[in-house]
RNA sequence: GGGCAGAUACUCAAGUGGCCAACGAGGGCAGACUGUAAAUCUGCUGGUGUACACCUUCGGAGGUUCGAAUCCUCCUCUGCCCA
């Protein structure tokens, strides 16, 4: 094991807090000394069945612990989900049954293995714990914490000035967070920094019930291929740890400019040496920008796929959108026998939009092109005696078969 | 418990009896320009019909009216003030 000061210098790579760092050294001193490895806790809600990119910034820290050979304390939130964490939200989040919480908490180990070594993790589901408390034991834990410290959190305080609703029970997510490091033992908390606030809340909790508190350390929120908002699902600027190569390379070819460094540092990892190269090659003109894009788009798609994918990826992007050809691989849509072959009619049937009115739009504006040639004619026949590739927008393409 | 204000499409937000499928902004989609970038410009953005048209929509349920998102009644939800 390597020493703790060696330890620290990996540890500290792309963090935003490391609070407090004294006592982040003296447990690994402890640790290097006694051999104990350090339980590493991350908490992850599973309110959507998709985790992306964005949460494998934090996932990527964690590995680096146990590279170190530390232990991960996965844990699923499928109890404080049914909460749903107030973070950063303007608004009360409608509730998930258990069950549902449950059921994306399987997804979310089987993507977070894509990152994490499962041979040093342990998940665990917090509803183990907080589903067995009494109402006694709800009182006490709450009795450890007061309403001035809960509104000294940013997003509640916004809200209660802006004259939004808080619901009660969202006073208690912090808490409950808290109380899953007494349960768990653990040495040091991770997550984005947005969690900065709900992280400290279980130091205060920990000494409470009588344990070391945990360190917490941050890392920044990533932001999604929009460039502007953070990455999620719901806004639909995410990429996700079980998309394709192709797509993770398409995904991370639309990020504005400005996201180019942050994307090689946050989601490759890359050396601050490498970094530091790349700015500066951005930033007096050596480097063109779409080249230093098409290297991250790579890497990205090599981390989860391999490298021969992401070098695929990459062909076939230089395919479909430098040389405006057909994708690889085009999906089979079979138009059955008695089907209208009309492009409007086509449109609505292969998916590509939701109403005739938005695919006659759709093929006016001249978004529309079948085996390349533009459709413009909203009353277009289109003639099925051979395939035809249809294609609506940059992106979407099938090949249209008669069944 | 009492008083006041509010609920409009994905979001914010106009509209206070017919001119409203509902101003505007953001978002989204498409096109031009490009590097599937950004910025910019253009068009579209409830459903069905090629169009005049019709159907569903303005928290919910009733009612008044030839006609309601707009008026009345009750209900649900939210915020503020007082207790």
């Amino acid at each position: 094991m390597r020493s703790a000061k060696e330890q620290l210098v990996t540890i500290r790579q792309n963090v935003v807090d490391l609070l407090p760092e004294e006592d982040l050294i003296r447990k690994l001193e402890r640790s290097v000394s006694t051999s104990t490895p350090l339980r590493v806790k991350l908490g992850l809600d599973p309110s959507r069945p998709d985790i992306h990119i964005g949460h494998a910034v934090v996932l990527s820290k964690l590995r680096q612990f146990q590279d170190l050979g530390h232990t991960v304390v996965l844990i699923i939130g499928d109890f404080t989900a049914m909460i749903g964490d107030p973070t950063g939200k303007s608004k009360t989040r409608p509730a998930l049954t258990l069950d549902e919480t449950r059921e994306n908490g399987k997804t979310y180990v089987d993507q977070a293995s894509r990152v994490l070594d499962m041979t040093r993790t342990e998940v665990v589901y917090n509803s183990q714990w907080l589903d067995q408390m009494s109402f006694k034991d709800v009182i006490a834990l709450t009795s450890k914490y007061t309403v001035a410290q809960i509104l000294e959190r940013d997003d509640f305080t916004k809200r209660y000035r802006g004259g939004e609703p808080i619901s009660v029970h969202e006073f208690l997510y912090p808490l409950s967070q808290a109380y899953d490091s007494v349960a768990v033992r653990s040495d040091i908390e991770l997550g984005g920094t947005d969690q900065k606030f709900n992280l400290l809340v279980g130091r205060e909790i920990m000494r409470a019930y009588g344990h070391e508190p945990q360190c917490i350390l941050t890392m920044p929120i990533l932001e999604g291929t929009d460039g502007v908002e953070k990455m999620s699902k719901s806004l639909g600027n995410y990429i996700g740890l079980t998309d394709s190569a192709k797509d993770m390379f398409g995904k991370t070819m639309s990020i504005p400019d400005t996201l180019i460094s942050k994307y090689l540092r946050y989601a490759c990892f890359a050396d601050e040496a490498e970094i530091i190269t790349l700015e500066k090659g951005l930033s007096d003109g050596s480097v063109h920008p779409r080249n230093a894009k098409v290297d991250v788009a790579k890497r990205i798609a090599a981390r989860y796929h391999g490298v021969e994918a992401g070098n695929d990826a990459f062909a076939e992007f230089e395919r479909v959108f430098v040389k405006k050809s057909v994708p690889d691989e085009v999906p089979d849509f079979a138009v059955g026998a008695d089907d209208p072959t009309d492009i409007v009619n086509l449109l609505v049937a292969a998916g590509f939009s939701t109403s005739k009115g938005e695919a006659r739009r759709l093929v006016t504006q001249g978004g529309v092109s079948v085996d390349g040639e533009k459709i413009t004619d909203p009353a277009a026949i289109v003639d099925l005696h051979n395939p035809r590739i249809l294609r609506a927008g940059k992106l979407r393409f099938i090949r249209l078969i008669r069944a």
